[in-house]
DNA sequence: ATTGACTTGCTTGCGTCAAGCAAGTATCAT
DNA sequence: ATGATACTTGCTTGACGCAAGCAAGTCAAT
């Protein structure tokens, strides 16, 4: 009920709640729009309206705040997806995760932007971000799989290769969002991309001369 | 013939071209295997065999040095390129494009990897490298637009999509390259991921169910 | 002798760690 | 219950190491 003053009558677990939200806020603008290397603890900690020294002593290092941005986002993310796929299959399960996917973007660009950055930016790094972002890229693949898989319209002869197929949709995504990354105005053909793996996964599955 | 001391009976230009080789192999490595965030000028200037001050002084930046590491792999890689696909059109370049593509990457894995790190690494730096991918992929785009239209093999039903078409491959390519990238020892599922591309794209410039 | 390749010294800013301060929380006597 | 005291924890400040970047210097080629 009282939400005046952020510093006072607070219990410890709102603080650092308060706090973690600040900053994660801050970490992603300053992600977005300077790229993480030139994003400095200092300068998260001073933007969310603390110490210099605060992000650092919260999260232990910058690759670690970064695991945190991408823990945070990516389970919002999880949680959307989830809730519009749960009891989905096949062909229209694909459907409704890239029109959500595309829709996340636009809901919440800054935190998908950030998301996909540091995503992109960690792939060779060798960091802990490494391995949360292997783990996200797997549960994707096989969510994938499961709706192929489980979908009683999918053609039997089509099944043998729902791995591929999988893999082969995961990274077009994957590429898709890679697009908008690079062209961030360009938000009509990065709803055209998504149409058109729409159309592509359609004629995959459909398709009967496969290899 | 003899090439012993890197440092003396040498002319000027070809000592810059040396010290430019030698950094240059100094950069993809440690790129590749510390990332670009963990490579430090000083490193590159020590490993190509000089002072830890070179890299900074030919340079100018750790970005301008990207940008010449860029620059080298990209213009290596677009004459092979160029010189595989330079009299074909439509299907039969794109196919012939993905499997130079993945021969590139079987034979200068290194280089490639450096290359493709950088290019994910800076889609939201804002930097210099940002400006130079751009024009590849735009390139990139460009040529598939032109195969596919200038085929008189491709229905004429097909060819007002070809722009559309042309952007859903580039990004296929690029979410491929992620998934090597992140997975440097799947060669075997890269190379199927290239080969799935193809047939992807044969499918969709037989089509006449578009749209 | 002059140009240009290359090296060395220096400044600045960031990440990281340790010490310290202040605000919140628990325990206990009354 | 109330208040005092001990403890915990969020947060700040200072110090150190390291890399980027710059400028002045050295040495080889022309």
């Amino acid at each position: 009920m009282t939400l005046k003053s952020p510093s006072t009558g607070r219990t410890q677990a709102e603080r650092t709640e308060i706090s973690d939200n600040r900053m994660l806020e801050a970490a992603v603008e300053l992600i977005v729009d300077r790229g993480p290397a030139a994003t400095s603890l200092k300068e998260v900690g001073l933007k969310a309206g603390y110490s210099r020294g605060l992000a650092g002593q919260r999260f232990g290092s910058k690759d670690k705040l970064f695991a945190f941005v991408l823990r945070q986002v990516g389970d919002s993310w999880l949680a959307q997806l989830k809730q519009s796929t749960d009891r989905q299959t096949g062909l229209a399960a694909i459907h409704d995760a890239l029109d959500e996917h595309y829709k996340f973007c636009v809901e919440a660009p800054n935190q998908v932007r950030a998301f996909y950055t540091l995503w992109f930016e960690s792939v060779n790094a060798g960091s802990e971000l490494t391995e949360i972002i292997s783990n996200i890229h797997n549960r994707r693949h096989q969510d994938v799989f499961a709706w192929i898989m489980t979908d009683s319209a999918v053609g039997e002869r089509i099944k043998p290769n729902a791995d591929a197929i999988a893999g082969q949709f995961c990274a077009s995504v994957i590429g898709i969002v890679y697009y908008w990354l690079a062209n961030p105005s360009a938000l009509k053909e990065t709803q055209k991309l998504h149409d058109n793996l729409k159309k592509t996964m359609t004629l995959m599955l459909a398709s009967e001369q496969e290899k």
